[in-house]
DNA sequence: CCACTTTCTTAATCTAGTTCAAGTCATTCA
DNA sequence: TGAATGACTTGAACTAGATTAAGAAAGTGG
């Protein structure tokens, strides 16, 4: 009995691990504010083509991704999917839309490979934002991080040709190809699988 | 010469007064917080075309909009620009790349109609984030509603044809339509200006 | 007030990327 | 084992939007 609890222990203290390390490069982080972390985070195992989240519901978690990869996407009227992002190990990702103003989400975040997250309950985000300011900063900084990425992102997107759009994808996230399926990154990349599938095609023949 | 000090200080704190209110709508400000708020900020007038920031050079400031209209773009290799961002009273811009790594900046920002803006000088926003970490919690508010943003136009990008696109973008920003060329509208669009020029003709017919 | 530059439009031609349809592998699962 | 399902490819026909070029309209400045 011991024994399991201190296993238990263990396994958690591993799931924060990470996470805690990231947090520090940002912030001081005392035994205080771990232990306080480490009551609020439920971790938890998902297994490929579980859901996290689903598009028309409120948003519950801001979640932290600790292994495995996710996809967070929007299902358009015509059924078509857009991946909004993939999440791969210490990657947050969550519905900020829904989050913020309680209403449904429009997106849906599902695991593409058996994954192990770290979820942030919206409500325990708040308090804990409220009672440790210091996560403000965390925060504040994850935060200007993305948004440096998506309006990069943004800015790509109307520059760049999808040949080019491909090349950098596969050079920004160089692992995500061997496992995430290619209709997905089409997607990501906003082309169709057809297309990517020549572009891939005349990338090998160079 | 009283009366010429008095007038500056109203015209300063008019510039602010706006500003103060809006970060109230997020943190208390208490007298002291306006006071050195206050005395870091630059205010100033730009003249329609005006340069606030260059593409080239490490970014100086992070702006606020106090009156008029901004364009913050992106000029590709092969001299096209892309607008990144339209900044109306009340907004802030910046480029948080530049600001983040001291790297110089691939944006440019200028005015597109004669304009009053809010300077604050990069190192001056560090301080303050240091010294009123209350400031932590409004721009951690400002940039995960601008990433709600950005992520809302990566989707429309992905999944909706030009003519919505444009329906959606005078819906949401109605009056900017009036005093911003087309051409920069349908750079944002991430279509050419005869493109839209045709939408229109389209759109007016019906 | 007229020259000059910029903005907007129109039309013809062209192309990057889509759609549709069919076929090839793998994988799963009864 | 073999039928079914999902992932990827290939090719032909198609279209949203780009490019080019030219003219009309509207600012802008001297």
């Amino acid at each position: 009995m011991i024994l399991a609890v201190f296993l238990l222990f263990l396994s958690t203290r591993m799931d924060t691990f990470q996470l805690f390390t990231s947090i520090s490069q940002h912030i001081s982080l005392d035994k205080t504010d771990e232990a306080y972390l480490q009551s609020i985070l439920l971790p938890m195992k998902v297994k490929q083509n579980e859901f996290i989240e689903t598009a028309g519901e409120v948003t519950r978690y801001f979640i932290h991704v600790t292994d495995g990869c996710l996809m967070t996407y929007y299902t358009d009227q015509e059924a078509n999917d857009h991946v909004v992002q993939f999440s791969t190990a210490g990657w947050w990702t969550g519905d900020l839309q829904s989050f913020t103003s309680e209403s449904p989400s429009i997106y849906s975040t599902k695991a593409l490979t058996n994954s192990g997250v770290l979820l942030l309950p919206i409500n325990q985000m708040n308090t804990l934002l409220d009672r440790y300011p210091k996560f403000e900063k965390f925060f504040r900084i994850i935060f200007q991080n993305s948004l440096i990425t998506h309006q990069q992102r943004i800015i790509q997107n109307l520059s760049d040709p999808a040949e080019k759009r491909y090349q950098n994808f596969i050079e920004k996230y160089p692992t995500l190809e061997q496992f995430v399926p290619q209709k997905h990154i089409a997607s990501y990349l906003g082309i169709t699988p057809e297309f990517l599938s020549k572009i891939r095609r005349k990338l090998m023949d160079k």
